[in-house]
DNA sequence: TTGAAAGCGCTACCAG
DNA sequence: CTGGTAGCGCTTTCAA
């Protein structure tokens, strides 16, 4: 038997012996409507498993409620926890997220203009990169649109994220510190801001304390990335301290340095990006920076909330500066 | 300058020109439009920038093309891999997702309601809990349910989960391979249904192998719960064989296990349950059961559209065998 | 406080 | 192939 549709507030009235109006102020939550009416309307509802829809409410306002978030890997701890922060606070705002998996810019295009049919109020993309002309077309379908992580700019978007500087900085004082040498860099994707954020930091930093160049390697934010550029990094020349764009590669670096027959801390320092859980797990015990989600997510919501009120806030740029977290890995 | 509204047929319809049930049919697929129409009308809607509404179209059919994704610990890395497999399938099928992360079942009560007022067309529950209560709760939205993961009976509501059993006899048989002698489990939430069975046929198999019944430790399906149970189970007695209720406590038991100085697997074997990607990472190599994500995602798309097609399906439960994947942990 | 009526933007049906 | 018309289920005036 196919879905029967769903009870109405006509159905609703007429079973409690009211106007389908008293039916609609019973359920709007400032609206006055006597006791004896509201109570008979419950009633009736109670026994038909009447839920009054939103679907008009939207076509009459055009905001539907909905949220879209665009992410790409999820099997990246890090996005696992801003989507699950991300979603708690909206929910709380009384939203609900539809969530767009994304693998390429490709079907970034398609899902653009699907998100406008369902009007939509906003989306966020954390996307580790978001090319320009994905943001084009995220900005043409006039929704307002924060991109997380990555700094793009059109109208009607801004972005969100972590100072990936400032952070590469530390790495390279910290690493200073430790009085490493041989300094190196394991990139993530050459297009991916981030990675190239951190390595001007790092480099930077490097510079003005007297070390050498670091080398860099890598291209792919994922475990196995990580341990490809570590071990062709060792292969190459003298490495005593990696700084890596992001906590997987970091982790695939470690495994690939012991394989190598390196011991980490003595003979390489590593530091990571994101904090993730495994960072603190007993095997790697990995020095990292915490983004601070939750303060990545409050900006994001204020963002979002600037832009849908007026249009300023548009090309705006906020940065959250990283927290440390030293570790066994950058032990002295 | 608040959200000006979106374009509607009927102005594109004015530009163009013609009526605006040209332009409706020139944005149905199979419907009948001179090449002359549908190219005015696409010229107006062009410089409009107009994107059909979905939503008088939902309030015409009762269907949104929204489904409802509801989900625990993303943390967990098999989830995050769930949500993105279905997530694909999905939208290939034309549906969006609508995201609900869930910290109890106190939250999920508000949820259904919500869920049912955006008339979604179904809702999947990936929580590795999902209470009777809480599945009546869904049940009452009259809205299809496949629970992932958990055996849950009630009336539009079908499940579709990994069989644990037949992974439990599996790894007992592994580890009476190994000459075993100790076994122990480290479970999972008591009221997880998937721990439970999982130990259930640990426990069989192990018993028809003449082998000691196991020890049982731990309540939470984390990297700490799992090490903390280790813990526990080597303080009490001899241990040389661990079956986990899934990899985020085994690792965490073999980190514990090294931290006091038993080496895996020369000292101990340990398995665990779901072969995330850190289960194949070097610090770990932890043999593991993948629990064919494809395969159940396939089948709780088979059967949701079997379910609102008809009430069929109701009340139904696929089992999916999973894989041992044989790694280090569990070497001879 | 109540009920009647208009209208949100679209699809579906009808007559031309 | 085309344009007119009738709703879908609500919220929101407006009178009573």
């Amino acid at each position: 038997m196919v879905s029967k549709r769903y009870p109405t507030s006509i159905e609703v009235a007429r079973l409690a012996g009211v106007s389908q109006s008293a039916v609609s102020r019973t359920f709007t939550p400032g609206a006055s409507v006597s006791a004896r009416t509201r109570e008979k309307v419950l009633a009736a509802a109670e026994t038909l498993g009447f839920q009054p829809s939103l679907i008009p409410k939207i076509m009459l306002t055009d905001r539907s409620g909905l949220v879209a978030l665009v992410v790409g890997g999820l099997e990246n701890a890090f996005y696992a926890r801003v989507v699950q922060s991300l979603a708690a606070c909206l929910r709380e705002a009384g939203n609900q997220i539809v969530l767009v998996p994304v693998d390429s810019d490709y079907t970034l295009d398609a899902v653009a203009a699907r998100l406008a049919q369902y009007r939509v109020d906003a989306i966020v993309s954390a996307l580790a990169v978001l090319s320009q002309d994905a943001a084009e077309t995220l900005s043409a379908s006039r929704i307002p649109v924060v991109s997380f992580n990555t700094p793009v700019t059109a109208a009607r978007v801004g972005s969100v994220g972590s100072d990936n500087a400032l952070g590469g900085r530390q790495a390279a004082r910290l690493l200073h510190a430790r009085d490493v040498r041989h300094p190196a860099f394991v990139a993530g994707p050459a297009i991916s801001p981030a990675s190239t954020e951190r390595l001007t930091g790092f480099r930077e930093a490097l510079r003005e304390a007297g070390r050498p160049e670091p080398r860099v390697g890598g291209s792919a934010y994922t475990y196995e990335g990580g341990a490809e550029a570590a071990t062709q990094l060792c292969a190459e020349g003298p490495v005593d301290g990696i700084f890596c764009a992001n906590d997987l590669c970091a982790l695939g670096t470690i495994d690939a340095l012991r394989r190598a027959g390196r011991r980490v801390p003595e003979d390489v320092r590593v530091i990571g990006y994101d904090d993730i859980p495994a960072a603190g797990w007993g095997g790697y015990d990995l020095t990292s920076f915490d983004q601070d989600v939750p303060a990545l997510v409050e900006a994001t919501l204020a963002m979002l909330a600037r832009m849908s009120a007026t249009d300023a806030a548009a090309g705006e740029r906020v940065l959250i500066p990283p927290r440390l977290t030293e570790r066994g890995s950058t032990r002295a």
